[in-house]
RNA sequence: GCCGGAGUGGCGGAAUUGGCAGACGCAAGGGACUUAAAAUCCCUCGAAGCCUAGCUUUGUACGGGUUCAAGUCCCGUCUCCGGCACCA
C-alpha cells in the first residue's frame, strides 16, 4: 500500500506554511548562512523541471544548514520584467502586469506544493516599483561616477523583435530570443562601464569558490590580452594605430587593415584615387547581417584604398591599406598591421589579393600557411635571432624611445549596452535638457514610474512604446526647470537581477535599497547555485555592480558570491531541449499529482549526476516511489526495546559519513543510493532500533522532508520536530568494518578474496594464501617475486612463471 | 578552429588519492502469495566459452604506452554535448 502523500504534503506544507517556520532572523547568536538559488522568470508554460533540480539541490543544502545549527537565508522572488510577457501584450493586449501577476500565482504555488524551504516573508518582484525604485537608483549613481554614458554607436538590431541587443544576446548572429537575423543600426544608447572594472573582474575571482570552469569562462569572456599600439605614419600629420599581440612580427608587417567602419576613412577619402569604391564597399558592411560578416567560411573581401601608403616604422618600407569586414571596430583600434606570414587570417587575405608575405620567425612552413608559433626573428633587423617573447619586449622598447609606439592591454570584454527600446522594463530615470544634458530625475521623485498606455505595439521604424507618449515624454528639466524630455528607453532584463540577492537582506526597505547592518550580517551569499547558461553574463553583470556598489561603500564585501555551482540541464526523453514544439515537455504539476512532491524532489537527486546534463526518464520514478513506501515501512518493524549491535552503529555511522560528504560534493545520486542502502539493511533486519529509523529520518529529510516529517511524528516523538533535530556527526572510529575483505590478486589478476580481521600483517595474510584451498593452486611458493600489499585492501602476488 | 565536459551492461548511472568494474535504481526472466491480477517479497541478470555445485577467457569509445596493478595516469584517434568564435 502506497503512503499517503497527498494528504502528508499538504498537511506539512500548511504547517511551515503558518508557522514561518524558515523565515531568517537578521541576527541571533547562530552562525548566518545565505543560501540562493537564481530567481525564476515567471513564465506562462510554469515551472520547467529544470528549476525543482536546482531549488532541490539548494534546499537540501539550507535544511541541512538549519539542522547543522545556522540561521538560514533562503529567499525567493521573481526575475518579471522581460520580452515574452511584452509580447504577449502585443498578441492578446493583456497588460504585462496581468499576466505576470497570473504567471506568478501560478509559480508560487508550484514552488509551495514542492515544499521548497523559502522564507515568503522576503519575497521580491523586479517589476514591483518598491523594488525598481532602487534598481534605478543605482542606476543614478553608476551615471554620477560616470559609468553609465550615452554613446552613438552601432548596435545589435533585431529585426524582428525591433530591438537593440548586447553583444550577449546575439547568437551566431541572430537573435537569442527570436532567431532572427541581427543587423547593425546607429542608435543613441546608454553604456555602462563594466570595461572599467575588467581587470578586477579577473583578479577577484582568486578570492572566491567557483567552480574551474566558471572561472574559465568569465576569463575568457573578458579577454585580455597583452601586446602593443603602433602607429604607422600616412602623411605628414596623419597616423594610422594600430593594436597587435604580436609587435614581434612588425618587420613581416607588408600591409595595413582598416575596419569598415573605421573613422578615418572619412579623411583618407579625399586622399585615395577610388573613393567611391571604398565608400560603397562599407556601406555594403554595414547592411551586412552580423550572421552573414561572422561567417569563417565565407572567402575574405576588401577594396584597397588606392594611391596612399603608410609606413612600417620598422622597415621604413611604403606598405599599401586596405579596408576588409574581417577587421573589427570594436576591438583595438579598428586597424591591423596585417603579418600574412604569422597570423593565418593576414595570410588568407594576402593570398587572395597576392600581397607580399614575408617570413619572420623561423619554424613553419609559409607556403602551406600562417605559423603562428614560437621560433627565432628573421629578416627582422636587430631582432634577428631572438625569439618572440624577447623580440616583443626589444621591440615595444625601441618603439618607445622613438615615440612609434607602446605597450597596451585591450579586453575583448565591451562596455554593455544598458538600453532597450521596450515597454516592460525599468525606466531609465534621467531627462534630457537643451540647455543642461542629460539630468538625473531626483531622488525623492524615485521610482519613475512605468506609463500606463493602450497599445503596447511599437512604431515601424523603432520607435519604441514609451516615444509614443508625449505628455510623458515632455517634462521639465530637474536643474533650470527648462523644457526637457524623459529617456524612453528601459533597461535590460539583466538590471535587476544584478543586485536582487541585496534586496532578499532588507527586501521591505522603503528609505534604503537595504540597511548597513544587515548586509554586514548576511553578506556574502555563502552558496549560489545556478544555470550553466548564467554563469558568464549574470554572474559578470552582478559581480560589476557589486563591485561598484562596494566602491560606494554601499556593501561590505568585494565579491557577493563566496560559492558558485552550477546544476547540468534536463533534457526531455528524447535528448533534446524540452520545448512546447518538440511536445517533450514535463509538467511538474503532473508528477507531484501521481507521485508526491518528496518522490519528485528524490528522483530529481537521483536522476543523475548534478552538473551534468540528464535526459528525462518517467520509469526511474517508479523506483523511487517503491523506495519511499519501502521507507515508510520501515516503522513496522521499530522494536523499542532493542540496543544497537555493533554492526548496526557501525553502519549507521559509515552511512552518516558517506551521505553528509555527498550532499556538500552535490554528489545527490549518490547520497541517496547510500540511503537507499541503508534502508535495505533496515528492512533486511527482522526487528529495527528505533535510532536507526531515527537517523534514516534526519538523513532523508532534506530529501523528502513531508514524509520523513510525518514518520517522525508518528513514530519517534511527538514533542520535538524532525527540522529541530540536529545533523549528526560520525564517530570516525565507527565507519569502518572490524573485518574487511582482502582481494587476493596474482600476477595483477583476482584470484579470490579473503575475509580477515582490520590490520592483519602482510606476512601473515600471505600465509592464509597459501593455506587456502583456492587460492594456493595460483601461487608456486619458490618463484614468488614480489608481494605487493595494500593494507586492509588487496594481496597482489607476482610470481614467475 | 579554440576552450571546457563526456563516452562504462538492455537502460539511467556507481567506482574519494591507480587497488575486487558494474554500487543504487529501471527494464527483463524465474519463483512465492493470490481463484486471477495489481501491489509486495525472494532469486537471476555484461559477453563468450567449457569438463556447468563450478571454472576459464574477455570486457569501461578506438589504437598504443607506463605500472605488480589502469574506467582512473601518459601519447595519438574518433564521436557526442556545452561555451566562445575573423578579438589582431
Amino acid at each position: 500500500m502506497s503512503y499517503p502523500f497527498k494528504e502528508i504534503e499538504k498537511k506539512w506544507q500548511d504547517i511551515w506554511f503558518e508557522k514561518k517556520s524558515f523565515s531568517a532572523a537578521d541576527e541571533g547568536g547562530k552562525p548566518k548562512y545565505y543560501a540562493l538559488i537564481e530567481f525564476p522568470y515567471p513564465s506562462a508554460e510554469g515551472l520547467h523541471v529544470g528549476h525543482p533540480r536546482s531549488f532541490t539541490a539548494m534546499d537540501i543544502i539550507a535544511r541541512k544548514r538549519r539542522m547543522e545549527g545556522h540561521n538560514v537565508l533562503f529567499p525567493i522572488g521573481w526575475d518579471a520584467f522581460g520580452l515574452p510577457a511584452e509580447n504577449f501584450a502585443i498578441k492578446h493586449g493583456v497588460h504585462p502586469r496581468e499576466s505576470t501577476g497570473r504567471n506568478v500565482a501560478n509559480f508560487k504555488r508550484q514552488l509551495k506544493m514542492l515544499g521548497f524551504s523559502f522564507d515568503w516573508d522576503r519575497e521580491i518582484n523586479t517589476t514591483d516599483p518598491a523594488y525598481y525604485k532602487w534598481t534605478q537608483w543605482i542606476f543614478q549613481r553608476l551615471f554620477k561616477k560616470g559609468l553609465a554614458y550615452k554613446a552613438d554607436i552601432p548596435i545589435n538590431w533585431c529585426t524582428s523583435c525591433k530591438v537593440g541587443l548586447a553583444n550577449e544576446e546575439v547568437i551566431n548572429g541572430t537573435c537569442e530570443r527570436c532567431g532572427s537575423p541581427v543587423v547593425k543600426k546607429n542608435k543613441n544608447q546608454w553604456m555602462l562601464r563594466i570595461t572599467e572594472y575588467a581587470d578586477r573582474l579577473i583578479n577577484d575571482l582568486d578570492e572566491v569558490d567557483y567552480l574551474d570552469k566558471i572561472k574559465t569562462q568569465q576569463i575568457n569572456w573578458i579577454g585580455k590580452s597583452y601586446g602593443a599600439e603602433i602607429d604607422f605614419s600616412v602623411s605628414r600629420d596623419l597616423n594610422i594605430r594600430v593594436f597587435t599581440t604580436r609587435p614581434d612580427t612588425i618587420f613581416g608587417a607588408t600591409y595595413l587593415v582598416l575596419s569598415p567602419e573605421h573613422p578615418m576613412l572619412a579623411d583618407l577619402g579625399r586622399l585615395i584615387s577610388n573613393g567611391p569604391e571604398v565608400r560603397n564597399y562599407c556601406e555594403q558592411a554595414k547592411y551586412k547581417s552580423d550572421l552573414e560578416r561572422m561567417d569563417l567560411s565565407k572567402e575574405k573581401t576588401g577594396v584597397m584604398l588606392e594611391g596612399l601608403g603608410a609606413v612600417n616604422p620598422a622597415t621604413q618600407e611604403k606598405i599599401p591599406i586596405w579596408v576588409s569586414d574581417y577587421v573589427l571596430m570594436g576591438y583595438g583600434t579598428g586597424a591591423i598591421m596585417a603579418v600574412p606570414a604569422h597570423d593565418q587570417r593576414d595570410y588568407e587575405f594576402a593570398m587572395k589579393y597576392k600581397l607580399p608575405v614575408r617570413e619572420v620567425i623561423s619554424g613553419g612552413d609559409i607556403s602551406v600557411e600562417a605559423y603562428e608559433g614560437d621560433g627565432l626573428l628573421v629578416n627582422s633587423g636587430f631582432l634577428d635571432g631572438l625569439n618572440v617573447e624577447k623580440a616583443k619586449e626589444e621591440i615595444v622598447a625601441w618603439l618607445g624611445t622613438h615615440n612609434l609606439g607602446r605597450s597596451k592591454i585591450n579586453y575583448k570584454l565591451r562596455d554593455w549596452v544598458f538600453s532597450r527600446q521596450r515597454y516592460w522594463g525599468e525606466v531609465i530615470p534621467m531627462v534630457q535638457c537643451d540647455k543642461c544634458g542629460w539630468v538625473p530625475v531626483p531622488e525623492e521623485e524615485l521610482p519613475v514610474l512605468l506609463p500606463e498606455v493602450k497599445s503596447f505595439i511599437s512604431g515601424e521604424d523603432g520607435k519604441s512604446v514609451l516615444e509614443g507618449l508625449t505628455d510623458w515624454v515632455n517634462t521639465k528639466c530637474p536643474k533650470c526647470s527648462g523644457s526637457a524630455k524623459r529617456e524612453t528607453d528601459t533597461m535590460p532584463q539583466w538590471a535587476g537581477s544584478s543586485w536582487y540577492f541585496l534586496r532578499y537582506i532588507d527586501p521591505k526597505n522603503m528609505s534604503e535599497f537595504a540597511a548597513k547592518e544587515k548586509l554586514d550580517y548576511w553578506l556574502p551569499v555563502d552558496w549560489y547555485n545556478g544555470g550553466m547558461e548564467h554563469t558568464t553574463l549574470h554572474l559578470l553583470y552582478s559581480r560589476f555592480w557589486h563591485k561598484f556598489l562596494y566602491d560606494e561603500g554601499l556593501v561590505p564585501c568585494k565579491e557577493p558570491y563566496k560559492k558558485r555551482t552550477s546544476h547540468g540541464m534536463i533534457l526531455g526523453s528524447d535528448g533534446e531541449k524540452m520545448s512546447k514544439s518538440r511536445g517533450n515537455v514535463v509538467n511538474p504539476d503532473d508528477i507531484a499529482n501521481e507521485f508526491g512532491a518528496d518522490v519528485f524532489r528524490v528522483f530529481l537527486m537521483f536522476i543523475g549526476a548534478f552538473d551534468l546534463a540528464v535526459m528525462w526518464n518517467t520509469e526511474g520514478l517508479i523506483g523511487i516511489s517503491r523506495f519511499l513506501n519501502r521507507v515508510w515501512n520501515t516503522v513496522e518493524k521499530i522494536d523499542v526495546n532493542i540496543s544497537l549491535a555493533e554492526k548496526d552503529l557501525r553502519l549507521m555511522h559509515r552511512t552518516i559519513m558517506i551521505v553528509s560528504d555527498r550532499i556538500e560534493k552535490m554528489r545527490f545520486n549518490t547520497a541517496v543510493s547510500e540511503i537507499m542502502s541503508y534502508t535495505n539493511e533496515l528492512l533486511a533486519m527482522t526487528a529495527i532500533p528505533k535510532k536507526m529509523i531515527e537517523i534514516l529520518c534526519v538523513l532523508l529529510y532534506p530529501f523528502a522532508p513531508h514524509m520523513t516529517s510525518e514518520i517522525w511524528e508518528n513514530a519517534i516523538s511527538k514533542d520535538t520536530g524532525l527540522m529541530d533535530q540536529r545533523w549528526p556527526e560520525y564517530d570516525s572510529n565507527l565507519i569502518t568494518e572490524e573485518n574487511v575483505t582482502i582481494a587476493v590478486q596474482v600476477n595483477g589478476k583476482l584470484r579470490g578474496t579473503l575475509d580477515v580481521e582490520k590490520g592483519m600483517s602482510q606476512e601473515r595474510l600471505f600465509e592464509l594464501v597459501i593455506g587456502d584451498d583456492k587460492l594456493s593452486k595460483y601461487v608456486d611458493r619458490g618463484k614468488v617475486k614480489k608481494v605487493i600489499y595494500v593494507p586492509d585492501k588487496l594481496l597482489n602476488i607476482v610470481a614467475g612463471k
